[in-house]
DNA sequence: ACGTTTTAGTAATACGTAGTAGATAGCTTG
DNA sequence: CAAGCTATCTACTACGTATTACTAAAACGT
């Protein structure tokens, strides 16, 4: 295993000294081209790569970036591939943790990284970010603030599926809601709670308080007998899922005597039977943006824009007009 | 933003050199337990942490793992939360990547990383690591040698399933593949044929070639009309729904007419109706289990015996005696 | 031609740690 | 008691880079 080349031994190479090499690969200015050029012959000629670790030390800055993820749950693979890549870009290292809260303080005490990104529910940790510590917190979809910028938490789709629901002839609604330490589902519960009160429906309540099926299908087997013709609008599609199922086991017809709405386009919601009418998130997209914000942050550069359009309404079988018998 | 205290700091606090701090920090042996004990204490007073990248560049490991992963398709968090956390325990940091096979090289040689554990399907990858570079590579669940261990690609639970297929009175089966450069997917295949040899049974095709539940129910739509009763062992639980969506199409009924299995416990699998038998998979366990082997690897210890148990078919209402009309 | 500014490059240094060779003191042993 | 040993700790250095202060040369203006 062949010993890696430095910088030193580009710049004797080259026929320059160790500084020139530095401040061609930081690309400064006051290099002539001619040398520059010269140098990253070398350079290639020695597949030289700085030592990041040697970077870091001089420089004081880690050039990593940590985000943390729920690992149970909603499908995140797709929200780091936009991270990661866009960090990338950025020359940031990103690791991938999953942490309690307590560590996650742990993780912005330790200077280890220059910023980090949460995509877990963390209500406390918001004030750490904004007090003591030298890394950046920024939270994605799960956060107040982001939520605020329409970008993720936007319950936008839940006013525009209601309203379709009641162009469809529905009056009487059910919210299948969320756990509610998770903005996003708090952002969906009050959309549908406004939009109950705007439009002067009839609310059959609102149930359940975590993402599992089996707690919806439970809600629904719960009801009483004379609610349908109904309305559900489940926080997600596996609490679809559950209500539809609680919906058959009582002999009620989907979409028949309940519509049915659920909420991230799960891979087999286009395939259930009916299939689910559901919000199409661009996880990818929401991934990217979260991640140029934070490089934002650490940068002191200003927020960028917020992305438009990251979410869309997929109607399928699910909802019907009620029936008339 | 104070000044992030040193070992230096720390040794004046102690009274002691900076040597010794750092070898009470390595752990080394020579140190009395006393003044280890004051070492510690005026390190937890200053709240110090070894500067990694000091750390890093003196005894030139990296101490960074990278996972490659498809951001696509199947569910990795679970798999990513048991590789993260081990490596973690094992001293290291991880990254997660998502890269084409040629950048997959370049990460080999860049020694940035000391190991690289892949999730990808990457039939070349395997070569390289062999050859000329620094690093390791791992592969997981779709690795041939991976699957000679019997931990993942183990395609039992295929073979489980069905002969208790045939004990309910199956005789006809049809299998939906998932693509041919997942390895996982070939075993799964290979598994079928072999018992549908092995059993005498009859095969009415190997169909599909991708992870599509649009493909599984267009080719069961291309079915003769005759082929019921008949069981279709699906490689995963999209393609199963795609293709039960197919068979409720035909007007086939679902566990009545055809019987359908899956993989993967997909979260609404248990309230599809009917409910899909699956194959669960332990996804952390899974994770785990491959970044010890890397890290074994890394550290030039032996190979850790491969977990068992990791795999347990979940039977539920789609799998039913055939229906005798 | 001469002083001044700009440009292009270099020497020297610090970053914080781990580890090596050496020093000191206490202890054992013949 | 001297000599050797062991346990414990320290002084010093290297790791590879980025950057500051500096120098030499060139360009410029009058």
């Amino acid at each position: 295993m062949a010993k890696r080349p430095t910088s030193h031994d580009v710049a004797r190479l080259a026929g320059v000294s160790q500084s020139t090499v530095s401040l061609v690969f930081t690309g400064r200015s006051g290099i002539s081209a001619a040398t520059r050029e010269r140098v990253l012959q070398a350079a290639a000629e020695l597949n030289y790569r700085p030592n990041l670790a040697a970077r870091s030390m001089r420089t004081r800055r880690t050039g990593r970036l940590a985000v943390v993820i729920p690992f149970a749950g909603l499908n995140l693979a797709p929200v780091l591939e936009g991270a990661v890549t866009t960090a990338r870009e950025a020359g940031y290292a990103v690791e991938v943790v999953s942490l309690s809260n307590d560590e996650i303080e742990a993780l912005l005490d330790s200077s280890e990284y220059e910023g980090v990104l949460s995509f877990s529910p963390m209500p406390a940790a918001r004030e750490s970010a904004e007090g003591s510590t030298t890394a950046f917190l920024a939270l994605s979809e799960f956060d107040e603030e982001m939520h605020a910028t329409g970008a993720f938490s936007d319950a936008q789709p839940v006013v525009e599926m209601m309203e379709r629901l009641v162009e469809l002839g529905h009056r009487r609604f059910l919210h299948v809601a969320g756990p509610s330490n998770f903005p996003a589902a708090v952002a969906r519960r009050d959309a549908y709670l406004a939009t109950v009160d705007r439009l002067g429906l009839e609310s059959v309540g609102v149930v359940a308080n975590n993402w599992s099926g089996i707690t919806a299908k439970e809600c629904v087997l719960a009801l009483p007998d004379d609610v349908t013709p109904l309305a559900i609008v489940a926080a997600n599609d596996v609490l679809a899922a559950g209500a539809i199922r609680g919906s058959v086991e009582r002999g009620w017809s989907v979409p028949g005597d309940v519509s049915v709405t659920g909420w991230d386009d799960a891979p087999l919601s286009a395939h259930f039977i009916p299939s689910l009418t559901t919000v199409f998130q661009d996880r990818v997209r929401l991934g990217a943006y979260s991640m140029r914000r934070l490089v934002a942050a650490i940068r002191g550069q200003e927020t960028p824009e917020p992305e438009t359009g990251l979410q869309k309404v997929i109607w399928r079988e699910s909802v019907a007009p009620p029936s008339t018998r």
